[in-house]
This record gives structure tokens, C-alpha cells and sequence, in this order.
DNA sequence: GGCCGATCCATGGGATCCCATGCATTGTCT
DNA sequence: AGACAATGCATGGGATCCCATGGATCGGCC
């Protein structure tokens, strides 16, 4: 269906002025995001709220951090890492345009209700349908049997 | 919007069945699925079709004619190439397992039509609102004024 | 305390994606 | 025929994505 195509490339062809201004691509601004809204309590916290990879995040979080505007604190726990924005780091997700994603969310937000459930409901039935939602309870940290580590021998035959 | 997100996820982790079977990514299948629907007059036309830039698609493509899955034979411009499927490629898009955006399209296609026709609705009224369309006709060989070379010169502000 | 399984993150490897550019080809104009 | 702009594709460079794995750390059990 061209629509959902159409979203999908928009989503992949992300606003480069951020990267044009402040040297920033679409997934730092996006990690940037996402710690404004609340700072994450190790890598895999992000991971899960941005729906990448852990070794994803580790490199763009990595950069962000070079660039100083995330800071990287050791948790108690020796593995993780609290990270949360730097003064810097917020003043750029305040002032730099906006990513698509972060966007269509206040699209959605000035919806009249009933058009914004209509929405919602249709793009929640289609999710279940194709199988998108068997692919998420990992991420969300939902209550799940832990996943065996990932090996060769556990590819799907 | 987590539907819309899981959509997106679903997608990009694509079924790594026809990869443990035939050595084959995502983007390589869907590609095949595109020369089966129809072959194409040109790489471009191709790179139009799924909507990713031409770049990729040349080194998609330069993989499955490796590989003995599609031909690539001069056109009358030779700048272009017409690209099939060979008869071992029309096999395996017969019986590798389906891209979760091939399926995808066969479920929209079951359902009821005046479900799909609401879906169809959301999805295209949530890609206009987002500005997705202006993407779009770019890609889709739509009458357009020509788009000038990128150049560094080009870069938006 | 020692052992072992589980967990976390950094890193390697490979593929794909985009933008930019070079080279070959084509079409148009003089 | 020659010049030049436009077009098509291969290729380089960089970033991101995933899977796999190693090393460090943690928690539970003996």
C-alpha cells in the first residue's frame, strides 16, 4: 500500500537540517528525544523505547556522548549506565527541528478524539494482523520467560 | 504511536527464514518480488518500485545476478539495463517465505472492504497529514520538473 | 568464598541505506 | 560534426541496523 510506504520512507529520510546545523543524524536526534522525555536508567532503557538494537544505541549514544551532549554515569550496578542530557543536549532537542517521529506524535495529539481513535484503532488492528505485535514484547520490557542468548544454533529453521 | 512503531520494526527485522534457507536478505527477496511482479526496464525503475534510492538497488541487484537470480541485459540506451528474473529466481520467490510487507499487502486484500477501505483511509490520511506524500512523487515517476544533481552546493540550509 | 548462569554493554562483521560524484551515454542545439 | 546539458549507473564514504560474541559484573546457590 503506497501510504504506508510513503510513512515508512519519510521515516528513513529524516529531516537533514538537524544534521546540516548541528551535525546531527536522524537516530542521535532521536536518542536525544528520548532522554528528554526522561533519562534512561541503562542502554538497554533506550533501546527498548527507541525499538533498535542494543548494539545500535551503544555506538549512536557513544557519539552523543563524544559530543557532549549526553552524559554517562555508572549505575550501581557496574553494567549500566544512567544517561541523560547534557545542559547542551537539551537546548539541541529544544531548538532543532523536529524528526518525523517525534512530529506525527503532535499530529496525532491536535486530532479531533474521534478521528484520532479512528486512527489509532485502524493502525492497532493492522499491527495484529500482519504479526507486528509478536515482534515487540521483547522490547517493552513486558513480563516474559528470559530469550535464550542468541547463538547460531538458534537460528529459525 | 507504538502500533505504527511496531509496524515499522516489523519490517525492518524481515523474516530471516528465506536468509537461513537460501542466503538471502530482506531486501534481496523484496527485490526479487518486485522482478517477479514485473520486470524492469532499468535500475531506477526498480529503485522507484521500492522505493529506496538507486544506489542501494544497484548493489542489491549486483548481488542477485551473482548469485544466478536475475539477469541484467544491456537495454537499446546503454546506460540502462533490463532486469528479470531468471527461472531458478522465480523459484525461490515461489517458495522462499514471505517478506512481511509482501504479506502484509495479502492481508489487506482479505479483509472486508469496508474494513480495508477504512484502513486504506487512516494510512492515507495520516500520510498526508505527516507530509509523507511530498516524498513521494519524486520516486514514483510522476510528471515532475526535473530534480536538479545533487551537489554539495544543494544542501539545504 | 567459590562456582555458575544470567545480564549488560562494547565491539566485530555484514548488509543496507543515503548523499555525492565520476564516467559513459544520450539528446538537443548550433 | 561538435559542444554541452541531462541522464543512468557504479562506486566511495559514512551512518545505522542487526546478529554474534567476549569480557565484566551481578545474583543465587552450595
Amino acid at each position: 500500500m503506497v501510504a504506508l510506504r510513503r510513512i515508512v520512507r519519510l521515516f528513513r529520510l529524516a529531516d537533514r537540517e538537524a544534521e546540516a546545523q548541528y551535525g546531527l543524524s536522524a537516530a542521535q536526534l532521536f536518542v536525544l528525544h528520548v532522554l528528554w522525555q526522561e533519562p534512561a536508567m541503562s542502554l538497554a532503557d533506550v533501546a527498548a523505547r527507541t525499538m533498535t538494537d542494543q548494539s545500535s544505541v551503544s555506538t549512536v549514544v557513544a557519539k552523543l556522548v563524544d559530543k557532549k551532549l549526553v552524559t554517562k554515569k555508572p549505575a550501581t550496578d557496574r553494567r549500566r549506565a544512567e544517561l541523560r542530557l547534557t545542559a547542551k543536549g537539551e537546548i539541541i532537542v529544544r531548538t532543532a527541528p523536529r524528526l518525523p517521529q517525534v512530529s506525527a506524535l503532535d499530529v496525532i495529539a491536535a486530532m479531533p478524539g474521534k478521528q484520532r481513535a479512528e486512527l489509532v484503532r485502524a493502525f492497532e488492528s493492522f499491527a495484529a494482523a500482519i504479526g507486528a505485535n509478536e515482534m515487540a514484547p521483547r522490547m517493552l520490557f513486558e513480563d516474559e520467560p528470559a530469550r535464550p542468548r542468541r547463538s547460531r544454533t538458534d537460528v529459525p529453521a
